[in-house]
DNA sequence: TTACTTGCAAATCGTTTGCGATATA
DNA sequence: TATATCGCAAACGATTTGCAAGTAA
Protein backbone atom coordinates (compact mmCIF):
# COMPACT_ATOMS: atom_id res chain seq x y z
CA UNK A 1 0.00 0.00 0.00
CA UNK A 2 1.52 3.01 -0.92
CA UNK A 3 0.48 6.30 0.84
CA UNK A 4 -0.14 9.03 -1.47
CA UNK A 5 -0.52 12.29 -1.04
CA UNK A 6 -4.49 12.15 -2.10
CA UNK A 7 -4.72 8.81 0.36
CA UNK A 8 -3.54 10.85 3.31
CA UNK A 9 -5.70 13.85 2.56
CA UNK A 10 -8.50 11.85 2.45
CA UNK A 11 -8.18 9.92 5.43
CA UNK A 12 -6.88 13.01 7.40
CA UNK A 13 -10.26 14.36 6.73
CA UNK A 14 -12.31 11.55 7.44
CA UNK A 15 -10.80 11.38 11.02
CA UNK A 16 -11.20 15.50 11.20
CA UNK A 17 -15.13 15.24 9.64
CA UNK A 18 -17.47 13.86 12.80
CA UNK A 19 -20.06 14.07 9.79
CA UNK A 20 -20.01 10.64 8.07
CA UNK A 21 -19.99 12.18 4.58
CA UNK A 22 -20.42 10.46 1.47
CA UNK A 23 -18.19 10.07 -1.00
CA UNK A 24 -19.32 13.17 -2.83
CA UNK A 25 -18.89 15.45 0.79
CA UNK A 26 -15.15 14.29 0.58
CA UNK A 27 -14.77 14.90 -2.95
CA UNK A 28 -15.71 18.19 -2.31
CA UNK A 29 -13.82 18.53 0.76
CA UNK A 30 -10.35 17.09 -0.26
CA UNK A 31 -10.77 19.39 -3.19
CA UNK A 32 -10.33 22.75 -1.23
CA UNK A 33 -6.65 21.35 -0.70
CA UNK A 34 -6.20 19.45 -3.84
CA UNK A 35 -7.93 20.86 -6.78
CA UNK A 36 -6.99 18.38 -9.49
CA UNK A 37 -8.12 15.16 -7.79
CA UNK A 38 -10.92 13.25 -9.33
CA UNK A 39 -14.17 11.79 -8.10
CA UNK A 40 -12.62 7.94 -8.89
CA UNK A 41 -9.59 8.67 -6.75
CA UNK A 42 -11.62 9.54 -3.93
CA UNK A 43 -13.78 6.12 -4.16
CA UNK A 44 -10.79 4.17 -5.42
CA UNK A 45 -9.29 5.57 -1.05
CA UNK A 46 -12.03 4.87 0.24
CA UNK A 47 -12.85 1.56 -0.63
CA UNK A 48 -9.17 0.72 0.19
CA UNK A 49 -9.04 2.35 3.50
CA UNK A 50 -12.22 0.67 4.39
CA UNK A 51 -10.62 -2.34 3.85
CA UNK A 52 -7.31 -2.12 5.37
CA UNK A 53 -9.70 -0.94 8.46
CA UNK A 54 -8.50 2.32 8.70
CA UNK A 55 -12.15 3.61 8.14
CA UNK A 56 -15.50 1.98 7.15
CA UNK A 57 -18.00 1.89 5.03
CA UNK A 58 -21.45 2.37 6.41
CA UNK A 59 -23.48 -0.11 4.82
CA UNK A 60 -27.33 0.68 5.55
CA UNK A 61 -30.27 2.09 4.33
CA UNK A 62 -29.72 5.10 2.09
CA UNK A 63 -28.89 4.74 -1.61
CA UNK A 64 -25.40 6.61 -0.91
CA UNK A 65 -23.03 5.19 0.89
CA UNK A 66 -21.58 7.35 4.22
CA UNK A 67 -17.86 6.87 5.50
CA UNK A 68 -16.60 7.08 8.94
CA UNK A 69 -13.29 7.54 10.31
CA UNK A 70 -13.40 6.18 13.43
CA UNK A 71 -12.96 2.16 12.33
CA UNK A 72 -14.01 1.13 15.62
CA UNK A 73 -17.27 -1.13 15.82
CA UNK A 74 -20.82 1.48 16.86
CA UNK A 75 -24.16 2.01 16.20
CA UNK A 76 -25.67 5.15 14.24
CA UNK A 77 -28.74 7.25 13.75
CA UNK A 78 -30.32 8.88 10.92
CA UNK A 79 -32.51 12.01 10.96
CA UNK A 80 -35.69 10.40 8.64
CA UNK A 81 -36.17 13.74 7.69
CA UNK A 82 -32.63 15.57 6.91
CA UNK A 83 -30.81 12.30 6.50
CA UNK A 84 -28.37 13.49 9.02
CA UNK A 85 -26.12 10.42 10.65
CA UNK A 86 -24.67 10.62 13.99
CA UNK A 87 -23.13 8.29 16.59
CA UNK A 88 -25.81 6.30 18.38
CA UNK A 89 -24.71 6.85 22.38
CA UNK A 90 -24.87 2.72 22.75
CA UNK A 91 -22.09 -0.21 22.93
CA UNK A 92 -22.12 -2.98 20.76
CA UNK A 93 -24.78 -5.72 21.79
CA UNK A 94 -22.21 -8.50 21.20
CA UNK A 95 -25.03 -11.03 22.98
CA UNK A 96 -27.49 -10.34 20.29
CA UNK A 97 -26.30 -12.63 17.83
CA UNK A 98 -26.15 -15.69 20.06
CA UNK A 99 -30.00 -15.25 20.39
CA UNK A 100 -30.39 -16.93 16.67
CA UNK A 101 -28.02 -19.76 17.32
CA UNK A 102 -30.40 -22.56 17.27
CA UNK A 103 -33.07 -21.34 15.42
CA UNK A 104 -31.76 -20.36 11.83
CA UNK A 105 -29.65 -22.67 9.75
CA UNK A 106 -27.46 -19.97 9.15
CA UNK A 107 -23.57 -19.74 10.37
CA UNK A 108 -24.47 -16.02 11.71
CA UNK A 109 -21.28 -13.55 11.50
CA UNK A 110 -22.06 -10.35 12.16
CA UNK A 111 -25.05 -7.98 12.80
CA UNK A 112 -25.56 -4.22 11.70
CA UNK A 113 -27.73 -1.94 14.00
CA UNK A 114 -29.11 1.49 12.63
CA UNK A 115 -31.40 3.90 14.75
CA UNK A 116 -33.93 6.13 13.14
CA UNK A 117 -34.95 9.47 14.03
CA UNK A 118 -35.70 13.18 14.09
CA UNK A 119 -32.69 15.01 14.83
CA UNK A 120 -32.55 18.40 16.94
CA UNK A 121 -32.67 20.59 14.28
CA UNK A 122 -35.49 19.28 12.33
CA UNK A 123 -37.37 18.49 15.73
CA UNK A 124 -36.89 22.64 16.16
CA UNK A 125 -38.55 23.00 12.66
CA UNK A 126 -41.08 20.73 12.94
CA UNK A 127 -42.12 22.67 17.04
CA UNK A 128 -41.92 26.27 15.38
CA UNK A 129 -44.64 24.97 12.55
CA UNK A 130 -47.64 24.86 15.24
CA UNK B 1 -55.85 3.94 -4.84
CA UNK B 2 -57.12 2.46 -8.15
CA UNK B 3 -56.11 -1.56 -8.31
CA UNK B 4 -54.91 -2.26 -11.76
CA UNK B 5 -54.17 -5.48 -13.22
CA UNK B 6 -50.27 -4.88 -12.83
CA UNK B 7 -50.55 -3.87 -8.98
CA UNK B 8 -52.46 -6.97 -8.03
CA UNK B 9 -50.37 -9.14 -9.84
CA UNK B 10 -47.21 -7.41 -8.10
CA UNK B 11 -48.66 -7.73 -4.76
CA UNK B 12 -50.02 -11.15 -5.23
CA UNK B 13 -46.02 -12.03 -6.39
CA UNK B 14 -44.31 -10.41 -3.51
CA UNK B 15 -46.86 -12.30 -1.07
CA UNK B 16 -46.18 -16.09 -2.68
CA UNK B 17 -42.35 -16.02 -2.56
CA UNK B 18 -40.88 -16.26 0.11
CA UNK B 19 -37.41 -15.40 -1.32
CA UNK B 20 -37.63 -11.27 -0.86
CA UNK B 21 -37.00 -10.89 -4.79
CA UNK B 22 -35.28 -7.18 -5.54
CA UNK B 23 -37.52 -4.93 -8.45
CA UNK B 24 -35.74 -6.79 -10.77
CA UNK B 25 -36.81 -10.57 -10.02
CA UNK B 26 -40.40 -9.08 -9.29
CA UNK B 27 -40.37 -8.04 -12.91
CA UNK B 28 -39.23 -11.35 -14.21
CA UNK B 29 -42.00 -13.37 -12.42
CA UNK B 30 -44.78 -10.55 -13.28
CA UNK B 31 -43.59 -10.88 -16.95
CA UNK B 32 -44.26 -14.21 -17.56
CA UNK B 33 -47.94 -13.78 -16.80
CA UNK B 34 -48.13 -10.03 -18.49
CA UNK B 35 -45.15 -10.20 -20.90
CA UNK B 36 -45.75 -6.56 -21.61
CA UNK B 37 -45.53 -4.58 -18.22
CA UNK B 38 -43.08 -2.78 -18.02
CA UNK B 39 -40.04 -2.42 -15.05
CA UNK B 40 -41.06 1.38 -14.47
CA UNK B 41 -44.53 0.02 -13.88
CA UNK B 42 -43.00 -2.58 -11.10
CA UNK B 43 -40.75 0.41 -9.50
CA UNK B 44 -43.90 2.34 -9.17
CA UNK B 45 -46.15 -0.10 -7.81
CA UNK B 46 -43.63 -1.40 -5.29
CA UNK B 47 -42.86 2.08 -4.13
CA UNK B 48 -46.73 2.40 -3.72
CA UNK B 49 -47.68 -0.91 -2.38
CA UNK B 50 -44.82 -0.40 0.56
CA UNK B 51 -46.08 3.30 0.86
CA UNK B 52 -49.66 1.67 1.86
CA UNK B 53 -48.10 -0.56 3.85
CA UNK B 54 -49.18 -3.60 1.45
CA UNK B 55 -45.28 -4.77 1.34
CA UNK B 56 -42.11 -3.50 2.63
CA UNK B 57 -39.17 -2.18 1.23
CA UNK B 58 -36.43 -3.82 3.05
CA UNK B 59 -33.68 -0.49 3.29
CA UNK B 60 -30.73 -2.13 4.29
CA UNK B 61 -27.16 -3.13 3.23
CA UNK B 62 -26.65 -4.01 -0.36
CA UNK B 63 -26.72 -2.23 -3.91
CA UNK B 64 -30.05 -3.23 -4.68
CA UNK B 65 -33.43 -2.74 -2.38
CA UNK B 66 -35.68 -6.09 -1.52
CA UNK B 67 -39.00 -6.37 -1.17
CA UNK B 68 -41.06 -8.70 1.00
CA UNK B 69 -45.05 -9.44 0.83
CA UNK B 70 -45.29 -9.47 4.62
CA UNK B 71 -45.83 -6.07 6.23
CA UNK B 72 -45.58 -6.77 9.86
CA UNK B 73 -41.89 -6.19 11.47
CA UNK B 74 -39.58 -8.67 11.31
CA UNK B 75 -35.80 -8.75 10.78
CA UNK B 76 -33.76 -10.67 8.18
CA UNK B 77 -30.37 -12.84 7.50
CA UNK B 78 -28.35 -11.96 4.87
CA UNK B 79 -25.87 -14.31 3.23
CA UNK B 80 -22.98 -12.67 2.63
CA UNK B 81 -21.58 -14.61 -0.20
CA UNK B 82 -25.14 -15.37 -2.06
CA UNK B 83 -26.51 -12.63 -1.14
CA UNK B 84 -29.70 -14.95 -0.11
CA UNK B 85 -32.03 -12.86 2.23
CA UNK B 86 -34.00 -14.76 4.95
CA UNK B 87 -36.60 -13.93 7.57
CA UNK B 88 -34.82 -13.85 10.69
CA UNK B 89 -36.56 -15.51 13.70
CA UNK B 90 -36.00 -13.47 15.78
CA UNK B 91 -38.97 -11.09 17.45
CA UNK B 92 -38.62 -7.53 17.26
CA UNK B 93 -36.78 -5.76 20.24
CA UNK B 94 -39.08 -3.41 21.31
CA UNK B 95 -36.85 -1.96 23.97
CA UNK B 96 -33.77 -1.44 22.18
CA UNK B 97 -34.56 2.21 21.16
CA UNK B 98 -35.70 3.38 25.16
CA UNK B 99 -31.91 2.42 26.06
CA UNK B 100 -31.15 5.81 24.02
CA UNK B 101 -33.23 7.92 25.63
CA UNK B 102 -31.26 10.42 27.54
CA UNK B 103 -28.13 9.89 25.51
CA UNK B 104 -28.99 10.97 22.50
CA UNK B 105 -30.87 14.47 21.28
CA UNK B 106 -32.67 12.80 18.52
CA UNK B 107 -36.07 11.71 19.37
CA UNK B 108 -35.95 7.58 18.40
CA UNK B 109 -38.67 6.44 16.18
CA UNK B 110 -37.20 3.53 15.08
CA UNK B 111 -34.70 0.54 14.52
CA UNK B 112 -33.52 -1.32 11.87
CA UNK B 113 -31.37 -4.39 12.20
CA UNK B 114 -30.09 -7.01 10.29
CA UNK B 115 -27.98 -10.01 10.17
CA UNK B 116 -24.93 -11.33 8.42
CA UNK B 117 -24.16 -14.69 8.20
CA UNK B 118 -23.29 -18.08 5.68
CA UNK B 119 -26.66 -19.94 4.72
CA UNK B 120 -26.55 -23.53 4.37
CA UNK B 121 -25.77 -24.11 0.97
CA UNK B 122 -22.87 -21.56 1.08
CA UNK B 123 -21.21 -23.37 3.90
CA UNK B 124 -21.75 -26.43 2.11
CA UNK B 125 -20.01 -25.58 -0.60
CA UNK B 126 -17.23 -23.88 1.66
CA UNK B 127 -16.81 -26.84 3.71
CA UNK B 128 -16.62 -29.22 0.88
CA UNK B 129 -13.44 -27.21 -0.44
CA UNK B 130 -11.52 -28.68 2.47
C1' DT C 1 -65.82 10.96 -18.05
C1' DT C 2 -61.55 11.87 -15.94
C1' DA C 3 -57.83 11.38 -13.28
C1' DC C 4 -54.82 7.71 -12.17
C1' DT C 5 -51.89 4.43 -14.31
C1' DT C 6 -49.51 2.35 -18.03
C1' DG C 7 -45.60 1.25 -21.56
C1' DC C 8 -41.80 3.12 -23.51
C1' DA C 9 -37.62 5.44 -23.71
C1' DA C 10 -34.64 8.71 -22.13
C1' DA C 11 -32.64 10.70 -18.06
C1' DT C 12 -30.58 10.60 -13.59
C1' DC C 13 -27.61 9.29 -9.90
C1' DG C 14 -24.11 7.01 -7.37
C1' DT C 15 -20.36 4.30 -8.42
C1' DT C 16 -16.90 1.69 -11.19
C1' DT C 17 -13.58 1.07 -14.74
C1' DG C 18 -10.14 1.44 -18.84
C1' DC C 19 -6.38 3.93 -20.14
C1' DG C 20 -2.32 6.42 -20.69
C1' DA C 21 0.31 9.60 -17.61
C1' DT C 22 2.42 10.32 -13.01
C1' DA C 23 4.76 9.69 -8.75
C1' DT C 24 5.92 6.77 -4.67
C1' DA C 25 9.03 3.53 -2.62
C1' DT D 1 13.17 2.02 -12.03
C1' DA D 2 9.00 -0.57 -11.42
C1' DT D 3 4.52 -0.53 -10.43
C1' DA D 4 0.80 1.25 -7.60
C1' DT D 5 -1.92 5.13 -8.17
C1' DC D 6 -3.54 9.09 -10.53
C1' DG D 7 -6.85 12.16 -13.56
C1' DC D 8 -10.00 11.89 -17.00
C1' DA D 9 -13.85 10.38 -19.29
C1' DA D 10 -16.73 6.88 -20.57
C1' DA D 11 -19.41 2.95 -18.85
C1' DC D 12 -22.37 0.88 -15.63
C1' DG D 13 -26.52 -0.69 -12.98
C1' DA D 14 -30.35 0.51 -10.31
C1' DT D 15 -33.91 3.59 -10.23
C1' DT D 16 -36.74 7.59 -11.71
C1' DT D 17 -39.24 10.39 -14.84
C1' DG D 18 -41.76 12.78 -19.00
C1' DC D 19 -45.10 11.86 -22.10
C1' DA D 20 -48.80 10.26 -24.88
C1' DA D 21 -52.04 6.44 -24.76
C1' DG D 22 -54.93 3.33 -21.98
C1' DT D 23 -58.22 2.11 -18.31
C1' DA D 24 -60.57 1.62 -13.60
C1' DA D 25 -64.03 3.79 -11.05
Amino acid sequence: MRMTRQRRVILETLQEKKTHPCADEVYEIVRQKMPRISLGTVYRNLDILSELGEIQKIELSGSLKRFDGNPAKHYHIRCINCDRLDDAPMPSLEDIEGRLHGSTRYKVIGHRLEFMGLCPECMEKAASRW
